[in-house]
DNA sequence: ACCTGAACACCGTTCAAGT
DNA sequence: ACCTGAACACCGTTCAAGT
C-alpha cells in the first residue's frame, strides 16, 4: 500500500532539479544532494548509478511535464498572442523563482561536459518547444510556407532562451521583461 | 629584454581561456590548466590565487579586446546592416572554432557560482555590448527614442547569445544561422 | 620572483558488506 | 530491495619550503 513518505528516489530528482537549474550539471554533487535528501552519496548511486543517468532521468521528466503543460495551453486557447504570453511568463517564473533558468538551457551551456544520453533529452527539450511553437504560429495562418514557421519557432525558442541568459546574468528579471518587450515590437513573437 | 618564451601567466590564461568558453568555468580545473602549461597547479595559484581571480582576469581581457574590436569596426563603416551582420559573425567563429560560446555568456549561465568579482565583469561586457548595438542603431536614425533604442540593443544581445547557446546545445551553426535570418527578416536587427 | 610537495576538505565512482 | 563505509583518483586552496 505505497503511500509511503515519499520515494528516497523522487526526493533525489526534486531536490537535484532544483539544484541544476540554480547553479548547472557541473554543480550538481551527490554528496550535497545525498544531504539534502538524508541519505549517504553511495546510495543515490544505487538510484542513478552514474551522474549521465541523474541529468537524463531530470531532463526526460522536465521535457515530459513541460510539453504536457503547453498541450494543456493550446486547448485552452486559440489565441497566438495570448498563447505567447504565457509562453514568455513559463520562462519569466524561473526567473522569479530564485534566479533559475529552465533546466535544458542551462545544460545546453554545459553541452561540452554532457554524457550523450543528456545530450539527447535536450535535444528534444528543444524539438517540443519548437514543434509547440509552430503549432501555434499557425493559428489562423492561411499562408503556409511551413520551412518559414519552424525556422521562425527556432528564432523565438533562442530568444527567449537568450533573454533568460542575460537576465540571470544581471540578475535583473526587468532586464528578461523588456527584451521580451523589444521581441513583440520587432513583430518576432507574432 | 623580455623577449623571453612567452610569460607563464599568459599562458596560463590563454589555455584557461580556452578552456571556459568550452566547457564553463565550474569545469575550469587549475590542475588541469598546469598540467597544459607545464607547472604545477600550486603556481597557478601563484598567479591568480583563487579561481575568482582568474575568472576575473579572464572576463576583465575578454570585455576589453571585444570592446576594441567592436570600436575597430564602427570606425570602418557606418552601414548599420552590415555593422549587425559582423557582430553576428563575431559570435559564429566562437561556434565554428570547436563549438565554444562567448566567454561571457557561458559565465551568465553559471551565475550562481560566480564570485562578485566575476560578475562585475559579467555585467561590463554586457553593457560595453549593448552601448555599441545603441550607437549601430542610431546610424542614420533621427527618430530619436533613445529608452527605445537601448531596449532593442539589449534585445539584440539577448537574441544573439540565445542563439549562440541554442545552436551549442545541438552542436549545429545551421541553427545559429536559421535564427539570425528569421531575426533579419522580424527586423530585430534593423 | 617564481615554483613545489604535502596537506586539507571536497568531488564522482566502485564495491564488498550489511539489513 | 535498499543502504553504508571505505577506498580510489580527482578538485580548489593553503603553506612552509625551496631556488
Amino acid at each position: 500500500m505505497n503511500m509511503a513518505t515519499t520515494d528516497t528516489r523522487q526526493e533525489i530528482m526534486s531536490v537535484s532539479k532544483r539544484m541544476v537549474q540554480a547553479r548547472g550539471y557541473n554543480a550538481l554533487s551527490f554528496r550535497e544532494v545525498a544531504k539534502a535528501v538524508g541519505v549517504k552519496s553511495a546510495s543515490v548511486h544505487y538510484h542513478f548509478p552514474t551522474k549521465g543517468d541523474l541529468g537524463a532521468a531530470l531532463a526526460r521528466r522536465y521535457t515530459d511535464e513541460g510539453a504536457a503543460y503547453l498541450d494543456g495551453l493550446l486547448a485552452n486557447s486559440e489565441d497566438r498572442a495570448l498563447l505567447m504570453g504565457r509562453y514568455a511568463k513559463i520562462f519569466r517564473n524561473a526567473l522569479v523563482d530564485d534566479n533559475r533558468m529552465c533546466l535544458c538551457g542551462i545544460m545546453a551551456a554545459e553541452h561540452h561536459d554532457l554524457p550523450d544520453e543528456v545530450r539527447a533529452e535536450i535535444d528534444r527539450f528543444s524539438e517540443v518547444n519548437v514543434q509547440w511553437l509552430v503549432k501555434v504560429l499557425s493559428l489562423g495562418n492561411t499562408q503556409g510556407d511551413s520551412g518559414g514557421l519552424k525556422r521562425k519557432a527556432r528564432a523565438i525558442y533562442a530568444a527567449i532562451g537568450g533573454a533568460q541568459l542575460l537576465a540571470r546574468g544581471c540578475g535583473d528579471i526587468s532586464a528578461y521583461d523588456q527584451a521580451v518587450v523589444a521581441y513583440q515590437e520587432a513583430g518576432l513573437l507574432g
